[in-house]
DNA sequence: AAAGCGATCCGCT
DNA sequence: GCGGATCGCTTTA
């Protein structure tokens, strides 16, 4: 556990930690935290909301069908940052897990902003309390201030603009896990992990061809 | 060269 | 609880 002089550094997650299976690294990624630094200044948050995802074996993957420029990155080496653009106007991040060549990542849904308060706050002005600042991919990637140039970031380097810190660590039992939220395919699996009784937690969501009639 | 659709959010009902 | 916004990546002709 850490000591209140300890350096950040002492807290940065390293590579091989990251290098296992996704479902292993979404649970180990469940209470620590993700910080990161622009200009306008330095916001943290403490992951309580992840999803695993895999490669050539899993539909819902962005892997699925092979390599291509946007999904390069999960197929680089673990700790570093998967950055993709969906639905025209959000962002969401994945720290990518497993080794060189073997695709696998998860993905951030959910924290709770413990630094930067403020400038989380003008980030999201539409957000309706501090517990949902954070609370949901894209509203995750909004109070860090990720884009489109965080992408292939390494998380575990300290010099580097966004990095992946240790935290007070998630007891088994206080995980919960159920199917991913908004995928059509690979309902049957319960690949998204939680922190129980945590406000960050976004409401689940079926994915659109599974919700349809009959 | 073109069209479909998505690991979502927000505001309105 | 529901639908619109909005655009880049991927697939198909």
């Amino acid at each position: 556990m850490s000591v209140a002089g300890d350096p950040p550094q002492s807290r940065q997650l390293d590579r091989a930690a990251l290098a296992v299976d996704p479902i292993d690294a979404a649970k180990l990624l469940l209470g620590c935290e993700l910080e990161s630094t622009t200009p306008s200044g330095t916001v943290r948050v403490r992951l309580a909301e992840v999803e695993a995802y895999r490669g050539g074996d899993d539909p819902a993957s962005h892997c699925y069908r092979g390599r291509t420029p946007r999904n390069e990155v999960m197929f680089g080496p673990a700790g570093h940052l998967y950055v993709y653009f969906v639905y025209g106007m959000h962002f969401c991040a994945n720290v990518v897990s497993l080794t060189d060549g073997v695709p696998g990542a998860v993905l951030l849904r959910g924290g709770e902003v413990v630094e930067g308060l403020d400038l989380a706050r003008s980030r999201r002005p539409a957000a309706r309390s501090d517990a949902d600042l954070a609370k949901g991919p894209a509203k995750l990637t909004g109070v860090l201030g990720l884009e489109r140039g965080h992408n292939g970031v390494d998380l575990t380097d300290p010099d580097s603009p966004v990095r992946l810190l240790a935290g007070d660590p998630v007891p088994p039992s206080a995980i919960r896990t159920g199917p991913r939220v908004g995928v059509a395919v690979a309902m049957d699996v319960p690949w998204r992990f939680w922190v129980d009784g945590s406000p960050a937690v976004s409401t689940y969501r079926r994915g659109g061809k599974a919700t349809r009639r009959r």
